[in-house]
DNA sequence: ATTAGCACTCTCAGCCTAAGAGTGCTAATG
DNA sequence: CATTAGCACTCTTAGGCTGAGAGTGCTAAT
């Protein structure tokens, strides 16, 4: 357990580092007004040292907060930040200027997150858990050439060219989709297929890609996640040093990151938060990941995140993160019913 | 006129300087076999110095080429090669490879192309000149919300969900959709508003809701870009100071760059380069874009290119850019007739 | 026209130093 | 016993200096 004074101490040290990103010495804390000495402060630093909370990256340099002493500062020391009442209208306000279309939704709250927390800003399409068919359509490019739309329960779309193996007219195509749609409509892709209707030959094709459609949609776990904000990452002194950089860009572009992040991030509710070594990732050592799923239980279900140097401001980045990803939630649930 | 020689110097200098991104001095340029002294390239040296084609960071370094020398080099210099015929073969197996829809291809092109130069490329999506309904669909969501999906002569979706005035179900939807597609197919944004058909209070709003998205359609000269090979950029030594590279970095995100190039580039035909300081922009003064049109003359196009160093591979990249955007002509009409 | 030779210029890495920041320890204090 | 003033010690950093090296431009000779 620590001391009261200590706790504070620590708070004052985790507050400045992440405010200058610089190491924070006895006297800076001192000046904060505890009512002690600058000698006093030195000996609770230094066993804060020693309980890991805080280091040193030289002897004689100030302190800096270490990854287990930004985890005690988010359990205990932060408090529950709430996002003032301006900001959260502020926020609501963009969303509503914005057309009502889940891609541009997801556009907005990357922008928002990132120029809010001043971080890089991840953001990934809310994902159905199980597609289910609403509504095919045909559209014929050619004689043996068709655009087969998919559109899913949830108002998503997609598309794909076929070569058709018959020439075959618009009307012979709009027959079809009217017929695999008043047959097919609600169903997933294994209900689909165990169906023992009678085809032709083109609509058997036309078939067998709708279920193909539906099930790269199930296996796919999420989609590429859209990334906005990659600027202020520049700007962060930790990155002044350049390999660093190029590792860290590389991630992102190849989103690689989310790959090993969205498995945990989807099981559980709520903000999570992964400070530096945490992560699994070794090139994440130094970043934390604030980020939350969103979305209607049961049914579809996105994430929304901020990555940053782990002095990130937690404060700021927790509940901002929490309260796009209610927002977006709400969003979904009113477009989906 | 330049003497043979000066001509000979001056590509033995740029190759020499995009190969290593060190200035070249006369001694290097004597050992490439020339059979004079490097007393006599240095007089040269002097001279091409004096024309503009090459430039000293101080006194007692090597040259290195200016953007004049650039242009002289790819003018006359470079010859006109061409992408090698197993080049030329990959790049297409690996398009057959792949799903056959226009945003796939625009992907892969980028990839490719920027794994190829070794530098950040950026293509748009094909736009067709004229916007002209295809196709409509409507779908119901709720009782007061549809969901409208154009489809445009090109095999191109745009989407919107609707919040309706009055309820309306699936089947009056449907009749809608109908109607719609029998009086406007093949029809542009005008000669829609220009009808004299009666409506009811949500065909009205539907009918204006399609005529609106053509229109924005038309209004919007071109998609946003899409990038690929970010990480290539900061492995250039010329960006190992980093706050011009987010300078770079910001360019890229807001996609202001292809704002003020593609207007240029869409109204001209083949490769064109444009060497540092002739770009627009100022934080281009160090770099160069090497961007072709794509597409079917008269009816869609977009553009691909590279963004690089000035001293990028100019003799690698304008082939690559170049049968790039022949690939994606080809395949645009093949998929379009 | 070409070239050997050489003086001159400029950069760069390495070294040193002094200033400054911050610590940890010691001894004194209420 | 917790606190604190005082101070020696450590480490970083910016600045100045220096010598080596690279490359040039000029001159005089061929």
């Amino acid at each position: 357990m620590l001391t009261q004074r200590k706790e504070y101490i620590l708070s004052i040290i985790i507050a400045e580092y992440i405010h200058t990103g610089l190491p924070v010495s006895s006297d800076t804390v001192a000046r904060k007004g505890l009512g002690v000495s600058s000698a006093t402060i030195r000996n609770d630093m230094n066993e804060l040292e020693e309980f890991g909370y805080l280091s040193q990256p030289h002897t004689s340099a100030g302190r800096i907060p270490s990854d287990k002493g930004y985890r005690h500062y988010i359990g205990s020391l932060m408090g529950d930040a709430r996002l003032s009442l301006a900001d959260q209208f502020m926020i609501r306000h963009q969303f509503h200027q914005v057309r009502r279309e889940v891609e541009q939704w997801t556009h907005l709250a990357a922008a928002i997150l990132s120029s809010m927390v001043h971080n890089v800003a991840i953001v990934t399409l809310p994902k159905p858990y199980e597609p289910r068919l609403k509504h095919v359509e045909l559209v014929s490019l050619q004689e043996f050439l068709a655009l087969l739309i998919l559109i899913l329960k949830e108002a998503r779309l997609k598309q794909h060219v076929l070569t058709l193996e018959n020439a075959t007219t618009q009307e012979e195509l709009s027959t079809i989709a009217q017929k695999i749609n008043s047959a097919f409509s609600g169903l997933n892709s294994s209900e689909i297929s165990t169906n023992d209707m009678q085809f032709s030959v083109t609509e058997e094709q036309i078939v067998k890609s709708v279920i193909q459609l539906l099930q790269s949609e199930e296996e796919e776990p999420y989609e590429d996640p859209y990334i906005d904000g990659l600027r202020h990452i520049l700007n962060q002194p930790e990155f002044s040093s350049n390999n660093k950089l190029a590792a860290v860009i590389e991630l992102f572009e190849q989103k690689r990151l989310l790959k090993s992040l969205l498995p945990q991030v989807l099981t559980e509710d709520g903000v999570q938060v992964f400070i530096g070594g945490e992560n699994e990732q070794d090139i994440m050592r130094d970043f934390s990941v604030i980020i939350s799923k969103y979305g209607i239980p049961g049914e579809v279900s996105g994430a929304i995140g901020v990555i940053g140097p782990t002095r990130i401001q937690y404060n700021r980045a927790i509940p901002t993160v929490y309260f796009l990803s209610s927002v977006m939630s709400e969003l979904l649930s009113e477009l989906y019913r």
